[in-house]
Formats: structure tokens, sequence, C-alpha cells
DNA sequence: ACCTGAACACCGTTCAAGT
DNA sequence: ACCTGAACACCGTTCAAGT
């Protein structure tokens, strides 16, 4: 690659990405700023319009990446619902860790939205999975999934005034304060499987990823 | 109420609230400012402060408009699970409907929030509910019903480019893009509901609102 | 007490200009 | 092609002043 001093770029989408992942995960998103983004590139604002066409051109990379982190791949010879254990698992600890990056505004679906989604789908279809079963288990997955983090962030943001032992309410308050946790996330999940299996009965659900 | 011109009150709490909430609604909460709020209030942008300390004011006070409209009141005889199916269907539909306002990050605990599960526990409780099944039926519940209401929304807002029905996948994409429906609600309710029957049994499960 | 206008310290983005 | 600095049209909020 030829260096031209003065043509050549002197970064990629990649490196701001990066950088703008770094700021926001460790900042939060009210103090990603361009210009705050541009100095820690050192470069000035406006040069970063050389390689993204707005803010949120620049977002949408910075959630693609954090989507990367997501261990959805096929696993030749796991069951469907150890493969649901894992991704959920995994999709899990992904969005808690980087909460400040999970948080920015999803609506919307984007590109990487769509990439996912066909991993997913590729994966039960190959493991035999009939479309009568994938079809309500992808909704309510999905709506558990996305819901349960979002909470359970909101849960680790807040600080909750202290609750008074003595009132006769206690227990069910503190329910409320403490509702997601790993435990009540796998309880979610083999609800949601054992439902599955019985909608599916008498079928023995030995949907399996190809050994091939 | 005296009116003394030039020191009474022009507005009122409750009636900006009234305003910000139409405009967001039908706006989006990006077109929302306070400089075009005050437009709207026929005042100066800086005279919204002599009634809220800032703009987040303003929003934790729409949003708790939003709440007293759900149908979340005890209903005498009424039996637990059709207490969630009732409510859960009418806190979606508001969602739904008011998906601008929604949308508003939601992201921790407003006072609100913690007026709606006292409502809600309070049911549970006096229905005869054993905590032990109201702690995973909360945290599921909730998940799946945030989840769900958010999916929905970005589902909504979105133009999906149009399948191949000649694609192998055709069925299995047209999932993702069709999951969050009247039916899959409805669907992933009872799930739930039939989980939680499950897990108390051989409890006959006939916890209702006190008739009294 | 209620409301105003100017000002402050920011935004994302556009544009003409420089190398 | 890559990058800059000035400028535009906005923000939320502060502050001194007016009634």
């Amino acid at each position: 690659m030829s260096k031209k001093p003065g043509i050549a770029p002197s970064l990629s989408r990649e490196a701001i990405i990066d950088i703008a992942f770094d700021l926001i995960d460790e900042h939060g998103y009210d103090a990603f700023s361009l210009r705050s983004l541009a100095t820690h590139l050192g470069i000035s604002a406006m040069g970063i319009y050389t390689y993204f066409d707005s803010k949120d051109d620049i977002i949408s990379g910075v959630q693609e990446k954090m989507r990367t982190f997501y261990d959805n791949a096929p696993v030749p010879g796991e069951r469907w619902d150890d493969t649901l254990r894992r991704t959920l698992r995994s999709i899990r600890k992904v969005g808690v860790e980087h909460s400040n990056i999970w948080r920015v505004d999803t609506y919307g679906w984007q590109k990487g939205t769509r990439v996912h989604t066909r991993r997913i789908y590729k994966i039960h279809k190959d493991q035999g999975m009939p479309l009568e079963i994938y079809k309500p288990l992808w909704s309510i997955i999905e709506a558990f999934l996305g819901g349960f983090i979002q909470k359970e962030i909101s849960q680790m943001n807040t600080t909750f005034e202290p609750l008074d032992p003595d009132d006769p309410d206690y227990q069910w308050m503190l329910i409320s304060q403490t509702a997601y946790t790993d435990e009540s996330f796998r309880d979610g999940i083999e609800l949601i499987i054992s439902g599955v299996r019985r909608m599916a009965a008498p079928d023995p659900c030995e949907w399996r990823t190809p050994l091939s």
C-alpha cells in the first residue's frame, strides 16, 4: 500500500469504530460526541466525515461490533435447547457487560440484526426443528431476552432506597428490586423450553445440529 | 383563586405535561425541545423552568401520564391468570398506541414505575398467590412484556425489503419479520401461565381477588 | 412569583478552502 | 482523497432583569 502523505488515509472505519466503542462503553452514550471522538482520534471533528456519513453511521458500526461478541455459531451435535441456553446466556453476558452500548436506541432493524437473525434460524432449521415450533419460540425468546437484558441493566444502574424489613410487604417489594439474576434468567429459559416441549408432544424434540 | 395579573401562574404542571405528551406522541421525541414546547404553550422557553426543574422532569411527568392509562386496578373475584391477561393486554395496547412516548429512554426506575409495581404485587398478594410463585412469575412476565412491546414497535416502524417467495428460507425469514402479533402475544402469555401452573402443581391455582 | 431576552457551552452537519 | 476551520442552525440551562 503506497503511502502518499496528505492523501493516504491516516485512519480506517474499523479504527474509528474501535475508539468509538471504547468511549461509549466507558463513559456512556450521553457523553459521546463527534467532537470528543475526533479529539481521541487526533483529527478534527469534520475529518470523521471522510469515513462516515453521519453519527448514526458510526453507532451502527459500534453495535455491529458488539454483535460479533455473541456466541451464536452452530455446534455439531448440539440439541436445540442447549443451543438456546448457550446463545441466550452469551447474548445476555455481552449486553450486560457493554450496557452503555446495548442501551443506545435499538429501535429499528439494522443490517446487523438481520445477520444475527439469519444465523439463528439457520441453526434451528438445520437441526430439523419444525417451522410450527420455531414460529412461537422465536417471538417469545426474543421478547424475553431483550426485555430481560434491558431490565437487568436498569436494575444495575438503580440505587434503591433501603426497605423496611418489618414492612409486611417487605418480601414482595424486594422481589421487584432483585428480579433479574442468573437464577431468574435460567428459570425463564427453562420455562420456555419446557413449554415448547409440551407444545410439540408427543414429538421427543431430538432436533440436533448435524455432526458433519 | 384570586388572579393577580403578572403574579398568578398562567399555566400548571399538568397543562404543560398534557401539551408535551401530545407533541411527543405525534411528532416523536427527537423533534421535542423546550423551545418548541414553549412556542406551543405561548410563553418563552425559559418560563417552563418556573414549573419544572429540567427537561427530564417533564419527561418523567409525560411517562407517568401514560401509566395512568394502564388497566391495572383489582377486579373482585378475578383469578390471577385473568388478571395477567387483562393487565398485560392493556399495557401492550397503551405502549404500542403511544410508541413515541414508550420508547423514550426508560432505563432507570422512576417514581411511576414503583407505583405500578406496588399495584401489581398488591393484587397478587391479596389473591393469595404464594411468594414462591410470584417471584419467578414477576421477572419472566416483566421481561417478556417489555421486550415484546419494544420489538413490536420496532417491527411497526420498519419497512422490510420484499422477500423472494421462491427462496427456500422464505418461511423462516418471514417469521422474524412478522413475529409480533396479537396471536404471538397471547401465545407467550399462555405459555407462561401454563408453565406457572405446572410449577405450582398439585396446587389448583385458584388464587382470586377477594369479592368484598 | 412568574416570565423574559441575552448569553453560555455545547451539539451534528455543511461548505469552501487547503494539501 | 484526506483533512481543516469557520459557520449554520440548533440544543438545555443559567442569569440578571423586568412586572
